[in-house]
DNA sequence: ACATTTGTCAACCATATGGTTAAACCTTTT
DNA sequence: AAAAGGTTTAACCATATGGTTGACAAATGT
């Protein structure tokens, strides 16, 4: 059969079941709303990717694996502390606007199944502080940085640039924003998040 | 029919309710996991919630009704800015080590039905960030703090609080955390995040 | 005491859901 | 062109699920 219907079949099913795990979550998805999306036969789906689980499987991993990368622009690049905040928060926030499912849906999967998390960092390249961590404590130890611990700084940059998108429907209600002054907010800190960082720890 | 018992029926259902629901999620949770819990049969939740939704309804306000409060700290108490950044994060902090699954729960739940804020804001006392405004404003204006919109003030607040809750599971594997040792750098950061904050702001 | 209301439960129902099957349908191979 | 083998579909299946019903028990009012 040919390898080309066979995989544009399968890469189909991928993005529809992308487009609904996404938004909807593993338990808030349904077989036959990836299929309608797809446009295909139900049984297709089994057919590729055999159950719910394995094709569930298949998306987050891929989700995963374009947010993981990002984190070693922070944790092992060999670029200073102040260069790797500006980048990370400037490329990450530009990633995410075009992704916005993204964050949400790590989140809310790492939380429901947390044994997948163990079978992430069992994986090869699953990011690790240690690299930063030894950069930090040496910047702190020649008086570059104010003392911070590399978890809580790692944390911060974290928290800062990724809480925007997982709680942007509550943080528009409290703020008053439109969506369009929200996106304004969320395109600013492109370079607010670092400035604010950076302050913070710079002597 | 007996008051008490009528109440301690509807109060086990909702507690039962609650337990299932921050733990699952509105998708995840099972009419019949809520009626085990809370060890009675199945029928008992709808003569006192009439459908699932409802029941759902009264889970959510009741645990957004606890979290709410708090933000009263930050957007409309009398205490100087600084203090209330000292205050809300260490009582928020100490508040949801005790309620581990309620960020979670709300943050997936509000981006599950975004109809849902809408209703949340048009209720009376919906936090709003008016007069944390004004106050970051003037303290901006006569030179007391670095200049910074208080939106982004505020939305960095709640981040760097939140943020380490909703990510547990992942930041526990990227850091190479124990439960026990994670559960030390949150405490830690009861008085971490004040400061880090405050050390960007002040002038 | 007795009727009425309120609370509780087991059995039941309709539908949704993940998954299977067997036949039809291409493509490629020979 | 016929066999072979992968691909696609409609029809099914078993079970799970939210919700309903009707009988019965426990309070309450009179």
């Amino acid at each position: 059969m040919n390898k080309l219907k066979t995989n544009s079949a399968e890469k189909s099913i991928l993005d529809a079941a992308k487009t609904i795990f996404l938004q909807k979550g593993m338990d808030g998805a349904r077989m036959q709303g990836i299929a309608d999306e797809a446009g295909i036969n139900k049984s297709m789906l089994h057919y590729y990717f055999r159950s719910k689980e394995l094709l569930f499987n298949a998306v987050f991993m891929e989700a995963f694996s374009t947010l993981a990368p990002q984190l070693n622009e922070i944790l092992n690049s060999d670029r200073s502390i102040c260069d790797k905040i500006k980048g990370f928060s400037h490329n990450y926030i530009t990633f995410v606007i075009a992704h916005p499912y993204l964050p949400n849906f790590i989140l809310q999967e790492i939380n429901r199944n947390k044994a997948f998390v163990q079978d992430l960092i069992s994986k090869k390249h699953f990011p690790s502080i240690k690299k930063f961590k030894l950069q930090v404590e040496e910047k702190v130890a020649d008086g570059t940085l104010r003392p911070i611990k590399a978890e809580h700084l790692f944390i911060n940059i974290m928290a800062l640039n990724i809480f925007p998108f997982v709680a942007a429907p509550l943080l528009k209600g409290i703020l008053g924003s439109s969506d369009a002054q929200y996106k304004n907010l969320v395109e600013q800190r492109k370079t607010e998040v670092a400035a604010f960082i950076i302050n913070s720890i710079k002597l």
